[in-house]
DNA sequence: TCAATTCCCATGATATCCCATAATATCCCA
DNA sequence: TGGGATATTATGGGATATCATGGGAATTGA
């Protein structure tokens, strides 16, 4: 199963240059799949993916009422969305749109989530991990049935 | 997958000519297809797109009561149709009565939605999105179906 | 003839290509 | 198992092509 893994830090040159993490890169290549990136709806972020799913949004836009908040809603992860060119190095150009949503300037963290990935200001990603294992130790972990309950093995950390 | 995805705003010049940003032209001219603009029914903007979609609307048309209310609706958008012809340059004009309709004046915004796109006052569209976006944060995202990894996916349909 | 278009060329900005390099990871063979 | 050789990766810079944009000249049309 192909799947976005890990979490890369990557600095982002002066021409706007953002390399892909060489995992990501494979990952899509076997499919033959070209990369889009688009504002995430819910977080400072930017949110990666194959065809597959900006296929969804499509469909679903033309089978919903075109009068629906629903509409206006998908319609505006799609007008956000790029499909990304990579040069020859396997990078991505990020355009000023981007670069500011995300609140981004000279390095980007890259973090696999499986079936995508997000793009975010590298210490406010941090920042974030921070919270969520710190809530995780308040409140408990949501339901999730992972069958081995051991205590935190040798494979927390990732990057 | 040829669709139009992303937001990108030109200028409109004395002569009131306007870039159809280059992806948009190199969708269309991947398949021989001219160019069409309308008057959206919902929105104060432009819709733009390739034949298919007019022919979809003209086979809703005859598929429908030709005394009906939506009918005359329908019949409203392929009335203010009018395919485009660009210049050397990739540029369209755009007549007094689009202009007047979505209220432009020295600039336009193209959003990419998939099959089609739309023409607006920029700051109007950003506007909406910003709309959007603060819907999305309350309401929460519309629901798509996720989950489906059968890998016969890119291809589809094909328009 | 006049006004509006269309064609053609110029130009600055910017993205893309191609090459170089340093650091790291991987391989290979003793 | 080690350690040198090789490949991969991330990163940077210069050259080149593309793109958006503007203006003048030729052409059209009324």
């Amino acid at each position: 199963m192909d799947l976005f893994l890990s979490t890369f830090e990557h600095r982002i040159d002066k021409k706007g240059r953002l390399s892909v993490p060489a995992p990501f890169r494979s990952v899509l290549e076997r499919r033959r799949d070209p990369l889009y990136l688009f504002k995430s709806l819910t977080e400072p972020c930017l949110e990666g993916c194959g065809p597959e799913r900006i296929g969804q949004i499509v469909d679903a836009i033309d089978s919903m009422d075109s009068l629906s908040a629903e509409v206006a809603t998908l319609q505006t992860m799609l007008s956000s969305a790029q499909e990304m060119k990579l040069d020859s190095e396997g990078r991505i150009m990020l355009n000023a749109d981007f670069m500011a949503f995300a609140e981004l300037n000279d390095a980007a963290l890259y973090a696999g989530i499986g079936r995508s990935f997000q793009i975010w200001l590298p210490d406010r990603y941090r920042g974030r991990e921070a919270e969520a294992r710190a809530r995780a130790k308040t409140d408990g972990l949501p339901s999730l049935r992972l069958g081995r309950t051991s205590p935190t093995s040798s494979d927390s950390g990732g990057s």
